[in-house]
DNA sequence: AAAATTTATATGTCTAAACATATTTTCGAG
DNA sequence: CTCGAAAATATGTTTAGACATATAAATTTT
């Protein structure tokens, strides 16, 4: 274990312990360097990934301190489908569904600004059962490729994560009613929700691709990653 | 704007127009650092977030490649319930349904292994009407304060989030069929599942409270920020 | 007493250099 | 030709110092 390990996780256990509550003031860094009989370079290092936390703030001159909690925050992954699939030890299959091309497809928003659209939906199985009904828009003028891509055997999910750059992603979770396709192939019991998960992404501002998939609510849930230090 | 950040956000052009494809191999660092005339500490500080983003990889020796994307990753930030429904402007409300102690109350998993409890049930509203129903039990053996603690005015949720310190938290998401209490509390339309969250919260291994937040799924939806550059 | 200015200070950025360490490549022994 | 040891190399950690900059605190001016 480094120097800047060994301070960083000495700082937390503080913090923790409530030694250094929230409000506290910490030494300053080349307080703290001499306590630990290290550079200020490496109290940098300990610290900074406590401050992209929010555990601590720091303020020019003010100096740092220990921040009171407002919100949880943690880290959702979201895999290709079918990695999740096998992950779990489950046989994986797929199925195109509907393919289409067309400029006023499904853009309810208007997000794509009449660009040319792929509509493809497909579903994802598990054990031969249905797991995820997706249903995306391509943009192909800023994927020109997708427009003769062959979807049949690989889903536009995968096709799409490996070779598409991205600059950001926002997904919105939901519990639905089904709609008319859920119900026709997500083989729902009577009653059952779905659980939806949708997502944009985009490239510098331009939106490359617009995705719903929802998931029978029976037996599926979402696990987030806890964003902790050690 | 520093060297580094203009560094970053140059390295990231590369890499989104596919000047540097996946499986590309990056100059080492002195050569980088040659290129933008810089010292080998800033290129270093300009790449090591696009490592922690899982864009780039590097090994000793064999250097730095950019990685092909094998999942999607945000940040999901749940605030305490009162923000997030003054944030968007609307009157928050309150309501303790019960509140009880008991070492066998409600622990299915038996994650508590037999330490005393205490078991909150509590309604949040927003504009009046029925907006999450927390439902929540406290480990009294760690945070013994919360015996006497009256959450008749202050949801257990607020009064943990800034008092107690933790090391890391499981978040989990479903959609369900609304159980008796929802049904019961929630005000649900016919057919309307439920968007729940389930958290539990850890202290070195030690669970500090286990929860499970039930929303209407009729207009509510989670939207996790986007882990994105620039 | 209030406002404007100056000073002090803690954090933020950057450098240049040394050394550590994982891993690949090379080279030599068998 | 194979295996194992040695060398080479790119990244990883740390230091000590210089300078930049935001802002809190002290001082002067109004």
């Amino acid at each position: 274990m480094h120097p800047y390990e060994e301070i960083r996780t000495e700082i937390l256990r503080r913090i923790n312990s409530q030694a250094w509550p929230a409000g506290f003031a910490l030494p300053h860094e080349e307080k703290l360097a001499e306590e630990f009989g290290v550079a200020r370079g490496t109290i940098r290092r300990a610290l900074s990934p406590l401050v992209d936390a929010g555990l601590i703030e720091r303020r020019r001159r003010a100096g740092t301190r220990v921040v009171g909690r407002k919100a949880h925050s943690s880290t959702l992954t979201i895999p290709v489908v079918r990695h999740e699939i096998e992950r779990g030890g489950h046989a994986y299959g797929y199925k195109l569904l509907r393919s289409s091309l067309g400029d006023d497809a499904r853009d309810d928003q208007g997000l794509f600004a009449g660009a040319p659209l792929r509509h493809i939906v497909s579903l994802h199985l598990s054990d031969g059962r249905p797991y995820q009904l997706e249903d995306r828009l391509v943009n192909l003028e800023a994927i020109p490729e997708a427009r003769d891509a062959d979807f049949s055997t690989v889903s536009p999910n995968e096709w799409l994560i490996a070779r598409v750059p991205y600059s950001s992603v926002r997904t919105i979770l939901r519990a639905e009613m089904p709609g008319t396709n859920d119900s026709k192939y997500l083989k729902l019991q009577r009653d059952e929700p779905v659980f939806v998960i949708e997502r944009q992404t985009r490239l510098d501002g331009n939106i490359l691709t617009l995705v719903r998939m929802a998931h029978p609510a029976h037996g599926f849930q979402m696990i987030t990653a806890t964003d902790d230090f050690q």
